[in-house]
DNA sequence: TTATTATATGCATGTATTCGAATATGTATT
DNA sequence: AATACATATTCGAATACATGCATATAATAA
């Protein structure tokens, strides 16, 4: 069994660790969101959407496709999913 | 069902989103230990450990309990144990 | 009480995050 | 090409975080 890696696990958990960050990946869960829609969804700005939207796309958390004029991301593992998911059933 | 408050989840995973504080709570894992040895574990000058120590004790993921000189940390919550267990399963 | 050991706290400094505003890019339509 | 629409990037200011060092507290031992 490897050792866990701390350093890189925090990196993820800093990633998760901001309410707009986790709000636009609950969003995202299960379907694709193109960035105006998560823009109101999230009732945040369009940069500002945009800023977490590149966060997390460079680290590979998210991807995109686009769609004639709008572009839709989507969670690109499941295992995103899956933490947040125990993150929601945990914290009750 | 509630919905999710994003704040509170992301203040935890703040909390956990240190590479420091993630190696403690994993040598705490199913045991108490004091902050000496927790110095020695994860190779951090005593201050250090207990400034780490003391953050996640006022935010009630680990309590503390003394023993003579020596003052044992112990994680609170068996959750918190379930989310640090969830991301190594995930992280590698 | 004094000395010793174990732990906690405060402060200074450097670094990282956050947001809004302004601006840039890129695609579609005419 | 020009315009409009959708999204991305850059920058600056405010705030939050991490670390090391010095020092304070607290319990035990002598």
């Amino acid at each position: 069994m490897a050792e866990p890696n701390f350093k890189k696990q925090a990196q993820l958990l800093k990633l998760l660790a901001n309410p707009v960050r986790l709000e636009i990946l609950a969003a995202l869960s299960g379907k694709m969101v193109c960035v105006n829609n998560l823009s109101e969804l999230v009732s945040r700005r369009q940069p500002n959407i945009s800023q977490h939207l590149g966060i997390m796309r460079h680290a590979g958390l998210i991807d995109y496709q686009r769609k004639g004029k709008r572009i839709c991301y989507f969670i690109v593992n499941e295992k995103i999913e899956d933490i947040i998911k125990t993150l929601e059933r945990r914290m009750l």
